[in-house]
DNA sequence: ATCCAGGTTCGGG
DNA sequence: CCCGAACATGGA
C-alpha cells in the first residue's frame, strides 16, 4: 500500500482510547472552528474530524488525537499504552480545555434578554470557552499578543516554540509543546530579539518564568484566591496589566465573570453586532456587561469567535 | 505614508 | 492621578 506523506491514518495500531461524555449543549463543531482559527498556530492541529495536540503526561510526550463520536468524546493515543494516571490526567486536560463541566444552560438563560448575545449564543449554540490549562503559556500568550495583530503574535509564539519546547514526530509530522518554565528562565532578551519579539516582551517572559519558577505565583495559588487577589497577583507581574489578568483569568482559572475590557477585539465585535460607527467606551462596554453578569468572560469569548 | 493590531510600563505635568 | 510616548512588526 502507498503511504502518500498527506495521508492520515484513522486508527492507532498501538494506543490508548477514552470516551468522555459531553453535556447536552456541545458542539464540537464550533469549538473546532475556533481551534482552527489561525494557520499559523504550532500547538496543535485540527483537520476536519478531529484535534491532535502532543501533552506531556508523567514527564512522558504523548500525541493526543480527539474526535466526537456517538455523543462523547473520544480521545485516542497513537503509540503510547497510558498508566491510569495518565488516563486521568489526560481526561481532566481534555475537560478543562473544552470547560465540559460548565452548565452552558444557565449562560445561555442569563442573556438571552440581551440582544447581541441572545443572537450569537443560537448561532453559536453549544460553543465551549476553550481554555489554556496551563498558567505559564497562558501568560506568555498575553504578553505576546499585547499591542500587536493576533496574525504576528502567532508567529512570534512559532519561534519560541519551535527553538524552545519538546518536540515529537509522529508520521512525518512534527508536533511541540510549549516550553517549560525552567528554560526561559534562563534565556537571555538577546535570544529573543532575534526573534522579533521586543525588549520588553523579551524581559516580561523571562521575568514571568523566574517568577513562577520562584513560587511568586502558581495556578494554584490563583485558584486559591478570591478574584479579586488573584487579579492583584497577576499584575503584580510586570508585563501583566488589567487585560492580560483577566484573560488568564478567563482562559486558564476558569473565572467565567472575568472581563478584558480593553480587548480591542470585544471592542470591534461590540462595534460590529450593535451597528455602531465608532467604538464603544469603557462605560458603555461594562453596562453592556452587566446584562451579561456573571457569564462575562463566555459573553467576550462569542464576541471573539464571531471575529473569526 | 500612516494607522492599527487580543496592552503595558514609564516618565512628566 | 492622568496622559503621551515608546515598543517591533506586518498588513491594510
Amino acid at each position: 500500500m502507498v503511504n502518500s506523506p498527506l495521508k492520515q491514518v484513522s486508527t492507532p495500531s498501538y494506543g490508548s482510547e477514552l470516551l468522555i461524555s459531553v453535556p447536552e449543549e456541545f458542539t464540537f463543531a464550533h469549538c473546532q472552528k475556533f481551534l482552527n482559527r489561525n494557520k499559523h498556530e504550532c500547538l496543535h492541529q485540527v483537520d476536519s474530524q478531529r484535534w491532535i495536540k502532543l501533552l506531556k503526561l508523567d514527564q512522558q510526550l504523548i500525541l493526543v488525537t480527539v474526535s466526537m463520536t456517538q455523543g462523547s468524546l473520544r480521545v485516542q493515543t497513537h503509540d503510547n499504552i497510558l498508566s491510569e494516571s495518565q488516563k486521568r490526567q489526560l481526561k481532566a486536560y481534555i475537560t478543562e480545555v473544552f470547560d465540559l463541566k460548565t452548565d452552558l444552560s444557565q449562560f445561555y438563560r442569563a442573556v438571552k434578554n440581551e440582544e447581541i448575545m441572545a443572537h450569537l449564543t443560537q448561532r453559536y449554540y453549544g460553543l465551549r470557552l476553550i481554555g489554556i490549562p496551563d498558567l505559564f503559556e497562558a501568560l506568555c500568550w498575553c504578553v505576546i499578543g499585547q499591542q500587536i495583530n493576533l496574525n504576528f503574535a502567532y508567529q512570534l509564539k512559532k519561534q519560541l516554540v519551535y527553538n524552545k519546547g519538546e518536540r515529537l514526530q509522529f508520521k512525518g509530522v512534527d508536533y511541540y509543546t510549549f516550553p517549560e518554565v525552567e528554560v526561559i528562565a534562563e534565556m537571555s532578551t538577546e535570544e529573543f530579539a532575534a526573534w522579533k519579539f521586543s525588549n520588553a516582551k523579551a524581559q516580561y517572559i523571562i521575568g514571568i518564568a523566574q517568577a513562577m519558577l520562584q513560587g511568586q505565583i502558581s495556578k494554584e495559588m490563583l485558584l486559591g484566591s478570591s478574584k479579586e487577589d488573584a487579579v492583584k497577583g497577576l499584575t503584580a507581574l510586570k508585563g501583566v496589566g488589567p487585560w492580560s489578568a483577566h484573560y488568564v483569568m478567563m482562559k486558564c482559572c476558569r473565572e467565567n465573570s472575568a472581563y478584558p475590557i480593553d480587548d480591542v477585539g470585544l471592542q470591534n465585535a461590540v462595534k460590529i453586532h450593535s451597528a455602531m460607527t465608532r467604538k464603544p467606551t469603557k462605560t458603555e462596554l461594562l453596562q453592556l456587561s452587566k446584562r451579561w453578569n456573571p457569564w462575562q468572560a463566555y459573553a467576550t469569548f462569542y464576541l471573539w469567535h464571531s471575529l473569526i
